[in-house]
DNA sequence: CCAAAAGTGTTTGAGGTACACCCATGT
DNA sequence: ACATGGGTGTACCTCAAACACTTTTGG
C-alpha cells in the first residue's frame, strides 16, 4: 500500500460512512420505491438503494439530499430513518450506513436519465428484488415507519402535488394502510386538522361532477397530530 | 506521522465515529441525566455526554451499551436516538456522533466508582453545567423524545423498580410531564393497558394505609399503545 | 337519460375528563 | 382520635365509526 494509494491514515482504525436512501412514491396505485443497478457488469446486476460514502465535508442530511437529487432530481421531504452499523467480517472494511427516507410527490416524479453506470427503476413492496440483507431491513424499517407515521402526523401530504382532490389523498392512505376509509368520516378528519385549503381551481375529468382542488397549508413541513 | 502511529491508511478520508450516550433516572422527584467530567487537568473540567469512539469490532448498540455499563453498571433499556455528523473545522479530523437515550429504573441506580479519570454526576434538566453545543442539542433532543413517547408508549415504566405502588408510577409521569394528573384517571388509564399487573406484596411506609404493589408485565419490552 | 365520481349529516358507542369521599395505618 | 397517603365510582363530553342518498358532469 502506498501513501498515494492511501494517504489518509489514522492511529486506529475507522469505519466508512455512507448514507442510504429510501425513496418512496405513490404511483399507479401502488407504494413504490426507487433502487438502481449497478453496470457491474453482468446483465442480472444487484438492485440496491441509492446510497454512497459521505463526503468528508458535508452533512449527512446533504449527503442523503445529494443523492436522491442524483436519481430523482427531486428536493423533497427527507427524514434520518436509522443508523445501521453491524461489524462486518473484515474489520479493516467495516461499514456504517446512515439509512433515510424521502416521499416524492407524484408530481416532480420524474427519474433523471439513468447514466451509462446504472439503471433505475420503481419497485412495489410486494415485487422488490432480491436486496441484501443490510438493505431489507432498512426498506422493512422506512415501510414500517411511514405506516406509523401516518396515524399521528400529516407526513402522507408529501406524497400530494401542488393542487390535488380529496378523493386523491384518501387514495394514498389506502394504498398504503391497504383499507378502505370511509368517504365522509375521511374528509371529516382531514379538514379538521385544518392543514390543508380549499382553493378555487377544480377538477373535471371524465363524466362526473369535478371535483373541487385543495393545497397543503405549508408544504414541506410534517406536522404532528394528535 | 509514522508507520507505526498511524497504521490505518484508507484512500479516502474517513470520519470518526462514535457513540454518546444520555443516561436518564428519576431521582429526588426530578427527571436526572448523567454526566461525566474528564480530568483534563483543570479542576473546572468540562461535564459531557458518556460517550466515545465505537470499537471497530463491536456493534454501535454494544458500544453504547458498553458505556452505559461502564458508567452505571446498569444493563438496561437502550435506544438509539439519531446521529449527528456535521462537517467539523478540520476536514481530517470529522466526528460522526450515534446518540443513544437510556432509562435507569431507581432501583437499579448506583453509579460505578468514579475512577481517577473522571468524575460522574447527576443533573436534572434545569440545573445542566455549560455543555457543548452539540451535547446540548443531544440532550433537547432526547428529553423531547421521552415526553413525546409517554403518550404513545409505556416507556416510562422503565423507570419503575421490580415492584412499585401505582403512586409511584403517577409520579414519574408528572415528573416528566411537569403536570398534575387525577389520580382516579390515571389508575383506570393504566390498569386499562394491561401492561401491568397486581401482586400480593404490599409496602407499608407512614402513618396510612399500606400501597398495593404492581409489576410491569413484560420488563424491558417498550409497547406502544394507541 | 345514464354512468360515474363528488359531495354531504346524523346516530351511536367508547374512551377521556372532571370531580369528592371513605379506608387502613402509625403515632 | 387524627393525620397521612391509599383507594374507589359516576356524570358528562368529545371524538371516532357506521351508514345512504343527492349533485354535477360528459357522453
Amino acid at each position: 500500500m502506498t501513501l498515494t494509494a492511501a494517504p489518509y491514515c489514522y492511529t486506529n482504525p475507522r469505519p466508512a460512512v455512507s448514507t442510504d436512501v429510501v425513496i418512496f412514491t405513490i404511483r399507479a396505485q401502488h407504494l413504490k420505491l426507487l433502487l438502481v443497478q449497478r453496470a457491474d457488469g453482468g446483465p442480472g446486476g444487484k438492485w440496491v438503494l441509492p446510497g454512497g460514502p459521505v463526503r468528508q465535508d458535508e452533512d449527512l442530511d446533504a449527503s442523503a439530499r445529494r443523492k436522491l437529487r442524483e436519481e430523482t432530481g427531486a428536493d423533497v421531504y427527507l427524514e434520518q430513518l436509522y443508523t445501521f452499523g453491524r461489524p462486518g467480517h473484515n474489520p479493516r472494511e467495516r461499514v456504517i450506513t446512515v439509512a433515510y427516507c424521502a416521499l416524492i410527490p407524484s408530481d416532480k416524479l420524474q427519474l433523471r436519465a439513468a447514466t451509462d453506470a446504472e439503471a433505475v427503476g420503481w419497485f412495489g413492496m410486494d415485487e422488490l428484488p432480491g436486496l441484501t440483507s443490510d438493505h431489507s431491513e432498512i426498506v422493512e424499517l422506512a415501510h414500517q415507519r411511514l405506516v406509523a407515521k401516518l396515524d399521528y402526523s400529516t407526513i402522507a401530504f408529501e406524497f400530494m402535488p401542488e393542487l390535488f382532490a380529496l378523493s386523491d389523498l384518501q387514495e394514498v392512505y389506502e394504498i398504503i394502510l391497504r383499507q378502505e376509509i370511509d368517504k365522509r368520516n375521511f374528509r371529516k378528519w382531514v379538514l379538521a386538522l385544518e392543514q390543508i385549503e380549499e382553493t378555487d381551481e377544480e377538477r373535471r375529468g371524465g363524466t362526473h361532477r369535478p371535483a373541487r382542488l385543495y393545497r397543503v397549508k405549508h408544504p414541506g413541513k410534517v406536522a404532528i397530530i394528535k
